[in-house]
DNA sequence: CTGAAAGCGCTTACAG
DNA sequence: CTGAAAGCGCTTACAG
């Protein structure tokens, strides 16, 4: 569309070596002639295509990452702390969302012939067989799902908190929590659902299988619609995200049924909704932005021929706020290992 | 890394013009050839570099989007809506987000180098000279923020239903209305201050400056406070967007402030909160995925040699809940040209 | 300090 | 149906 090094050159007066030299800031280059080749290039609106430069071999960094296409600030804030640590290495971000409708493999393979590194982030972003076969080919992480071999792993810590939070609604008194969330192996949710079981077990309680529902907010309200028409047997509901457990509380208020009172709801993710509740939706924050950094921080390192830890999870902190039926307002941050 | 398309074609025994068009699906191959070609090439791992693929000619189409960096909602949308549409076209994405603390000039040059086209959304992605730069270079469009010379530009409609949400606001007897946010020229918000300021006109009130404060939660809130202890004299607060609306009005409920009797909040966005709120907080209702759609089918076509429109509107929906201290429940969607 | 030339990994007329 | 060769726009040893 407009001109390339050779048009620079001819305007400059000088050969395409120099003009290459003087814009990447050879110092060879006298200062007279590289001030000529830079009014050349401005004038031409001159920018090198990364594509030949890359070709000739200059490192142009770029990485991609892979998200399930899911609407929510969750995964934007993940590609948001992805691109941030990103541009501090120089380097440009591909974003592909993994659309089940159109064929994920060609996506992905389009994306990885344009990038050096890939993150796929949640479960649903691609199957094993996928990303194991481009781990053979560059550097991969992934993030919150199952890890694969040899595939560096971030996770943000489920199992402890997930525990902590059910033990203390146990404590609190609540005798028939539920499970609320698809419980997909491997996942996130499958490792809070975990936790919940390890809490019960611990209190001598019967483990109650998970509602195996999708957990967004049509769904939320329809849930709590059943509960109310066929009588609540739950006193607890430990939901999977807070979009299903903002959902829940909202549509179980309008039904009349009281929160935390009649019954305990508690989330993931402190999602913005989630503070402005009433009453205040007691939740998990995750550090999410961090997660996607340190995914684009591996992958720097990966490509600079350094070594990362092969598997690393992030803290998580419980936040409690009222719906949980306690009158605590600390949050308590929780570590792997930690129980 | 991997191999190439040499290794493959030995692999294959055939030469790096059959790997190529086997691998293009030229229909001129021989089956069995293709299929040689096939295996080889996935027992490589083989993916062609889409690097050089664009220097010898293949389209290998890419698009850029540069956004503010901002959390939120409304730029995770627009990014998906974008991401979506380009994904039809088997076109990749690149994300920029704009960071005012390093180079943006070098970011947005270092983007436009592996792109071909880019959507500069949002007065704060980049500035008027540089996006006229890029312009002179590929295909260019912008969203949401002035209109440049030349360069297409989407917009979501703000003028109009900002006028019909004043003039709502001042039938229900609201006399002390002030609009809440920073009015930058050209911006989106501006727009909507220009049409609040129109309402108030026609209604023969006096326009009160706007309050210049940034549109987050945390000036919400201060600002909330700022209306109590100095005694508040507006009786409705028409926000720039929905952060700050559900902030004030959260705010203004513990320090005892009745919503919407002492005071009506309206919003923009439409974010999630706002359903949930109590009351309810009416607010405009923004197309944000079709605006991130639209402009990656306006670049797509561009790229294409077709035209497109110079300047769409896409309209907003009025969405009326209790905030604004009427008593409707439908939602209203205001085109440009009504008022 | 600068230039001529090789080469990066592909695609695609042009021959056969 | 397949191959040899030119060329895409750069970078960078190698000469000078």
């Amino acid at each position: 569309m407009s001109g390339n090094i050779y048009s620079v050159a001819s305007q400059a007066g000088v050969s395409i070596s120099t003009v290459s030299r003087a814009l990447r800031g050879d110092p060879r280059i006298r200062q007279s002639t590289r001030k000529r080749v830079e009014e050349a290039a401005a004038e031409l609106h001159y920018v090198p295509q990364a594509a030949a430069q890359r070709l000739a071999g200059t490192p142009i960094q770029a990485l991609g990452i892979v998200l399930p296409h899911i609407e929510g600030t969750y995964y934007a804030e993940l590609a948001v702390g992805f691109e941030m640590r990103a541009s501090e290495f120089q380097t440009s971000v591909l974003l592909l969302l993994a659309n089940p409708k159109s064929d994920q493999r060609a996506s992905v393979r389009r994306l990885v012939g344009q990038v050096d590194g890939v993150a796929f982030m949640a479960m649903s972003a691609a199957t094993d067989e996928l990303i194991s076969e481009i781990a053979l080919r560059m550097p991969v992480v992934t993030v919150a799902r199952t890890q694969l071999d040899g595939v560096p792993a971030i996770f943000a810590e489920s199992v402890a908190s997930a525990d902590e939070l059910t033990t203390h609604l146990i404590e609190t008194g609540r005798r028939n929590p539920v499970f609320i969330g698809q419980v997909d192996p491997g996942s996130d949710i499958s490792a809070r659902y975990e936790g919940f079981s390890a809490a019960l077990r611990r209190a001598s309680m019967d483990v109650p299988d998970n509602i195996n529902v999708a957990m967004d907010e049509d769904t939320g309200r329809s849930l709590a619609q059943k509960f109310v028409s066929r009588g609540l047997k739950y006193d607890a509901l430990v939901c999977g995200n807070d979009e299903i457990a903002v959902a829940l509380v909202h549509e179980l208020q309008e039904l009349g049924v009281r929160v935390p009172e009649q019954v305990s709801v508690v989330g993931w993710d402190d999602i913005r909704v989630s503070r402005y509740l009433r009453p205040g939706l007691t939740t998990v924050c995750q550090p999410v932005a961090q997660l996607g950094a340190l995914a684009a921080e591996h992958l720097h390192r990966l490509l600079a021929g350094e070594s990362v830890d092969d598997r690393v999870v992030l803290p998580t902190t419980i936040v409690h706020r009222q719906s949980c039926g306690c009158t605590t307002e600390e949050s308590i941050t929780t570590q792997e290992g930690e129980s």
